[in-house]
RNA sequence: GGUGGCGUAGCCAAGUGGUAAGGCACGAGUCUGCAAAACUCCUAUCCGUCGGUUCGAUUCCGACCGCCACCUCCA
């Protein structure tokens, strides 16, 4: 069974094959910089994420291409009102973007074009259109002639006459059809510019998207990917200007991520409800936000909630403490077959549970992600296992060792494309040289203490550390201890 | 007005034309000095409402109710 991707452009389930054999080209729309993110943006470049490892581990070569729109309208606002200039400001809160996506676990793109590093490029495919017929020059600016391109409406389905009556905006009278959207904004005074043969001005956004991809992915990309508010104009747009400047499809596989809801309504800058991710990452580990971001089908609305933060992080917390127990076995050869040797009748049935178990949760973890990136369902996979694995670990007497470090290295890989077991608390902590013997002692002490049932003792050590967030559990094998938090 | 989506247990959330994954929470129990972790059991005869198609629908069709989004910069 291979891969099968939901195209915005049929509204269908498809058979994914690339372009060319075992790669893959993908393209993201990134963010306008004039802000930091907020979390429903995060989402859309955590999916983009997801969908790149996972097309890595099933074995393609990804080329991730996504852009940074870094001169814009409300760039160029944003500077005025904090009396800063639009490049400083597109400067800090790019930085910021990749500080904050990277806090996330969110690999960088192959390449991150910025917008204004494209200019050439840009006015190049511009006047590409303007020779076709498919542009018009009015004051300076350049206008797409929407008219000029028949397949216009193929992605939105939305028929000339639909946007004409509910068009809401101002009509430009400049335009010869309301429809038609700028390539080439003429500079107003005070504004960047760029000199082009229309005169001073600057890129309109949609053509940014369509030239960047162009140039960094060919003239025809495997997956683009974005926003389900991008869906129309902008990626409507891209479409026009790219095929109709090339003659070719210009992306195969379009990918519409959906919104992240608060309150029941949409997560949006302007409505002004929303929460910067940075904000979430100083509350929450990454995990946490991830598991939760990924805890439905990125084609289905999320309501973000400190509830549901919250869930996430008890239901990380029972995936680690899993994986924790499996971990000591990490060194132990995995075993693939069937045939072993069990010297006990219960061990021998542990270990064929656990085979099955892990084979199943294989198989079921490589279904839900070939069917449209199912990451909901990829994680009940990974919980079924997680619960067989606990229940043989309570029946194992030491003989399935090696299908135990099968089942670490199943579960640890299949995280990894879902980014939620990355960083190892006891690791990031950075004081363990000091840290470790120092529990140790603490441990032998209170061990001392437990064993003259000297409670008072044994209870105030845990209780103690506690309040400094460490764990005290104490197990047949002896005391252990661990970070509370992920 | 046009276009699209959603409504599944207390909460979150998958899913299927043949009878409901997973997580969180709650309750009971096992284990433990007590905890913690883990395990066992208990949690939807039912998937917004009403019709229709079908041997059979939560899953297909229609209507209705409720909610959300796009058509304007927005991931």
């Amino acid at each position: 069974m291979g891969l099968k991707i939901y195209n915005s452009l049929s509204r269908q389930l498809e058979e994914f094959s690339p372009l060319t054999e075992g790669h893959v080209s993908m393209y993201s729309c990134g963010p306008t910089v004039y802000d930091y993110i907020h979390i429903g943006n995060a989402r859309t470049a955590l999916v983009t994420d997801i969908i790149r490892r996972y097309l890595t581990y099933k074995g393609y070569v990804v080329k991730l291409v996504q852009n940074l729109t870094d001169i814009d309208d409300k760039i160029i606002a944003r500077a005025q009102t904090l009396g800063t200039s639009p490049i400083q400001l597109a400067q800090a809160n790019g930085e910021a973007y990749f500080e904050d996506t990277q806090r996330l676990g969110i690999q960088p793109a192959d390449v991150h074009p910025k917008a204004t590093e494209h200019i050439p490029e840009m006015i190049n495919l511009i006047q590409t259109l303007i020779d076709k017929g498919a542009a018009y020059i009015v004051d300076g600016s350049v206008y797409y002639r929407v008219n000029s391109f028949n397949e216009y409406g193929k992605l939105s389905r939305r028929k000339p006459e639909d946007l004409l009556a509910g068009a809401r905006v101002e009509v430009d009278e400049r335009k010869e059809d309301p429809r038609d959207f700028d390539m080439w904004k003429a500079a107003k005074p005070d504004e960047p510019y760029w000199d082009s043969p229309w005169g001073r001005g600057r890129p309109g956004w949609h053509i940014e998207c369509s030239c960047m991809a162009m140039k960094h992915l060919g003239e025809t990309i495997d997956i683009h990917a974005g926003g389900e508010d991008l869906l129309f104009p902008h990626h409507e747009n891209e479409i026009a200007q790219s095929e109709l400047a090339t003659g070719k499809p210009f992306a195969r596989y379009w990918v519409h991520v959906a919104f992240l809801k608060i309150d029941g309504a949409r997560m949006g800058k302007s409505e002004k409800n929303f929460i910067f991710l940075r904000d979430a990452l100083d509350k929450y580990p990454a995990e946490v936000i991830r598991h939760f971001l990924i805890s439905a089908h990125y084609r289905h609305p999320l309501d973000y909630s400190l509830e549901s933060l919250q869930k996430s992080e008890s239901a990380l917390k029972r995936l680690r403490n899993c994986l924790e127990a499996l971990k000591k076995y990490e060194q132990e050869t995995p075993e693939i077959t069937d045939e072993h040797n069990s010297t006990s009748q219960d061990a021998a049935e542990t270990d064929t549970h656990l085979l099955s178990a892990i084979k199943t949760m294989q198989a079921q973890f490589t279904d839900a992600m070939d069917t449209d990136f199912n990451t909901a369902q990829a994680m009940g996979s990974i919980f079924s296992l997680v619960s067989q694995v606990n229940r043989s670990l309570g029946t194992s007497n030491g003989i399935s060792d090696q299908i135990f470090a099968q089942a670490y290295k199943v579960l640890s890989e299949t995280c990894q494309v879902l980014g939620i077991y990355t960083m190892n608390a006891q690791d990031v902590a950075g004081t363990a040289e000091i840290l470790n013997p120092l529990l140790e002692l603490l441990l032998e002490i209170r061990q001392n203490a437990r064993d003259q049932k000297d409670w008072d003792t044994s209870d105030k050590i845990r209780d103690q550390l506690k309040q400094l967030n460490i764990e005290i559990q104490d197990t047949h094998e002896g005391s252990t201890w661990k970070f509370l938090s992920l």
